[in-house]
Formats: structure tokens, C-alpha cells, sequence
DNA sequence: ACGACTAACATAGA
DNA sequence: CTCTATGTTAGTCG
């Protein structure tokens, strides 16, 4: 559920929480949604120090001061909480205990989260802040028919946007969700490589400022359209809920359709 | 998606559903996947009463009372769906409105979905339901390096067969889907032209009997052996999972395997 | 020439 | 949220 901006706080949240702290155990026995034996990423983790995390798409990436990496991935329900001791945390999945007696733990109530050892970072798609026009131009000659909005969706060709920021982008640069990418002209293609980091920064630092140190959840309550609250756009036009891409899309006629 | 028991269940329950009723109004605007102009299409089927529904291989045909009929072809994702007045269906391709306020949607949310005025049945390869043990042999001795798995979804060989019952038919007649055909021995020809009507029938009559009325979807959970559930098969042999003819293809190894 | 394999496609369901 | 199954056709590789 959290996207780039939520899981860009929570990275920085994190950071401030545990670098530097020694690894003292670990507990976790989830075989599913692994690529690593549970034991060898115990071992991996344990007497080790955190000497980062970054987010990674919608990821976390934890690094070591071995080397070595774990990933994970919130899923639709999945967050992170430190607690004082050994509290017990419900539906946790990974559990870190640090030398100072606090713990990291990641849970996930639906059990989806995913965890992986020294991950293979090098043939993602890029971060969605790394866009540029020229690469989205790429993308869309290649597949010219995709319906915009599963093109911000997709993993593979982007990292780290989800249902609604995909909807707040496509709203600031004024497109509509339902566009197949080929018919989008080029000056407003360049206006969709502006608004997808400018989307993402701005409520990157919203949420910075009024829920610093989250590490779960979502906040959603301050996006122009995609918001269950909303009746109109900041610019007044009427909100269209609609089932697009088979994902719930507010947007409104504002929005230009190419097609 | 839909196979041919499924699909025969389909002809079945519109039938009852549609037949008689006079055509008011078709709607249908896509000329891709199209032996006929939209308004030919429209004006042979506008005002005539449908006589009958009718599966040919994994299509379905409908019959009017002119004398001419209109072909469609599901393809992965499309269904029929019967609904009271013009309600709005999703993905839509055709629609037929009747003068009793009842209308028959074909859709197809990938739009792939193929439709054919007065199509050519003369050159089609025998229904799953008609094939012999003659026929078999006779197609063996043609092209004898086959795999087996791949000449039964084969539509120009054999019509009616898909990925899921080539499995069932195949574990019935206890013969390995790598098998190549021209290897496999008479005797077994002929338990396999056997197999390939009795596990269609049987399939049928399940469905018949469990899910009357359908026309849309398939249903896969009671088959032995391509069953995702299933740990074995019937008889108790553990079921393979692996990829044959660029298809997941289930099996045992209590099939032969003829090399 | 022949067969085998791949890519393309959008959604539901797990 | 992500992954996978799914039928056909066109095109490529051996």
C-alpha cells in the first residue's frame, strides 16, 4: 500500500532508528516469499551492524556492514515498528533485536511480505525520480497501445508508483488515465517526465513534515484527486471514479484523453 | 480460455436463453477481428429470429432463420453474458438486443475476440468429439515427430482441445505428453481416441450438472490431473509440473513415455 | 521445409 | 501488491 513518498520517510525514519546498531538476533521462520533459507539470513544478519537503508522502488534495502543486503517488500499491508525490548509485535515476520534491547520488526498481517537476501539490484526498471523524457519517449514507441495508467503501474518499466500517485501524476500533467501512450504528443510527454518526480518530491516532503518518523501506513488524505473525500480537483473540475487497468481511478475531465 | 466442454455448456444454456427472440438492434463497432464490414454484420443479423447455437471446435455458432449464421471465437478472455435491457457490460464487442427488452453481450476485455459472417466450415479439422482411431494413425504417420501434447492443441488437427483437458486426456490415456507421436503404438492410438471423447463428455456432463446456465469463465478445480490443488493424481501418482510445447503442462509418471 | 520456440496482449484470481 | 495462467498468430531460429 505505501508508495515511493511513504516508503522514502520510512527509509529516513528508519535510519535515524537503528544505524549503526549491532544485530544481536534475529528471528524470523517464514519460509514463503523468500529467496534465501531462514537460517542463512539469520546468520547473514546476526553480530552484523546497519549501515543503511534505502529505498529501493517499493522497497527497502537494509545493508550491512558485511556487505551483504536485505530487501523487502511491504506488499499491500506490510510495516515496520521499533519497539523498546521484545515487545510483542503482532504479525511480525522479521524481527531484529539490536544490542541496545530495541527491536526493528517487520509485519505484515496478511503474511505477503517479502524478504531477500543480497538482492539483484542491477536489471530493475528505473526509480520513478530518475525518469526521464527520453526514456519514456523509449518506452512508449516500444509499446505503443498500453493504456497510460498501467504504464505507471508497471514495475518493470517504473519503479516505486502505486494506484494513487499514479492518479495524482497523471492529473498534474493534465492526461487522461484512460490515454494509450503511443497517441500522447511529445511536449506532453515531457510535461509527464516533470510531473512524476514533482508529484512524488512534494508529497514526499508533505509527509515529511506532518507525519515525520512514520515506518507504516499510508497517508492520503492530502492528494488532489485521489481522494475519497474529494469532490472536485483544486481546479474544480468533478472527480470521476472509474475501474481502470482493473484499479480503482479518481480523475476528471480536465484530463486530456489520447486515443 | 473456455475448452470445448465449457463451451459446449455455453451453446447450451444461451439456447435457452436466446433462442426465437428476434434481433431489434446489434451493436458493434470494431472492424478488427472481422470477416465482415460492421454493417454488414448488423444488417444479417437486424430482424432475424436465432435458430439455434452450436459449438464448432472451440467456437460457438449462431444460426439464423435467414438461413446465414455469425461465428465467434472467444479467445483467452472473452465470455457471453445475458442481461435484462441494455445495461452496461464491460468490454463489450457485440451486443444483440432483442424485442422482448433481453439483450446477448459478447465481450472481451482484450478485445480479441473474433467474429465471422457465414464462415467457411468446410475445411475445419474434425471436432475432439468425432475423432477416430483411423484418423489418429493417419495423422501419426504424417508428421510422426510430434509431440503429442502439441498435435492435440493443435485447432488444425484436432478442434476443441485446450491446454487444460490435453493434460486430462492424456493422463486418461497414460501417455507421456512428450511422447512422440509416431513412437506410440497402436493399441495405444486407440486407447487415446477413446480417452479424448470420454474425458470431454464426462467434463461436459460435470459442468452441466454443477453449473448449469453458464456462459462465461471456465471451471477447472475437478480436473484430475492439471490441478494446481491436486498433489496427485487419482490413482495416487504425484503430479509433474513443467513447461511442454511452451505450455504448464501437468502429468504423472504412470504415463508412458514413447520415444 | 519443417518443427519448435518466442513475443504480444489485459485481466482475474491466488 | 505481485505473479501467473491463458489462446492464437506471426515471426524467428535451427
Amino acid at each position: 500500500m505505501p508508495e515511493l513518498p511513504d516508503l522514502t520517510v520510512f527509509a529516513e525514519s528508519l535510519q535515524k532508528l537503528v544505524l549503526g546498531k549491532r544485530i544481536e538476533r534475529v528471528v524470523y521462520d517464514r519460509k514463503q516469499q523468500a529467496n534465501a533459507e531462514p537460517q542463512a539470513l539469520a546468520a547473514a544478519m546476526q553480530g552484523r551492524k546497519l549501515t543503511a537503508v534505502e529505498r529501493v522502488g517499493k522497497e527497502l534495502l537494509f545493508k550491512l556492514d558485511s556487505g551483504e543486503s536485505v530487501l523487502i517488500h511491504l506488499m499491500l499491508t506490510g510495516g515496520f515498528r521499533c519497539s523498546q525490548r521484545q515487545e510483542q509485535v503482532a504479525f511480525a515476520v522479521l524481527t531484529l533485536l539490536f544490542n541496545d534491547g530495541q527491536a526493528l520488526v517487520a509485519f505484515d498481517p496478511k503474511g505477503w511480505l517479502k524478504v531477500a537476501l543480497n538482492p539483484d539490484l542491477s536489471e530493475r526498471a528505473p526509480d520513478a525520480l530518475d525518469v526521464t523524457r527520453e526514456y519514456l519517449e523509449g518506452m512508449f514507441d516500444k509499446k505503443p497501445k498500453t493504456v497510460v495508467k498501467s504504464f505507471l503501474l508497471d514495475q518493470q518499466s517504473i519503479a516505486g508508483i502505486g494506484n494513487a500517485y499514479a492518479d495524482e501524476i497523471l492529473w498534474q500533467a493534465k492526461i487522461s488515465p484512460k490515454s494509450l501512450v503511443g497517441k500522447i504528443p511529445k511536449d506532453v510527454v515531457a510535461k509527464l517526465a516533470l510531473a512524476i518526480p514533482s508529484v512524488l518530491k512534494q508529497a514526499t516532503d508533505y509527509l515529511r513534515k506532518h507525519h515525520p518518523g512514520i515506518t507504516a501506513g499510508e497517508v492520503r488524505d492530502f492528494l488532489a484527486v485521489h481522494n475519497p473525500k474529494a469532490k472536485t480537483s483544486p481546479s474544480g473540475g468533478p472527480i470521476i471514479v472509474e475501474q481502470i487497468a482493473s484499479k480503482k481511478t479518481y480523475y476528471t475531465d480536465e484530463q486530456i484523453l489520447f486515443k
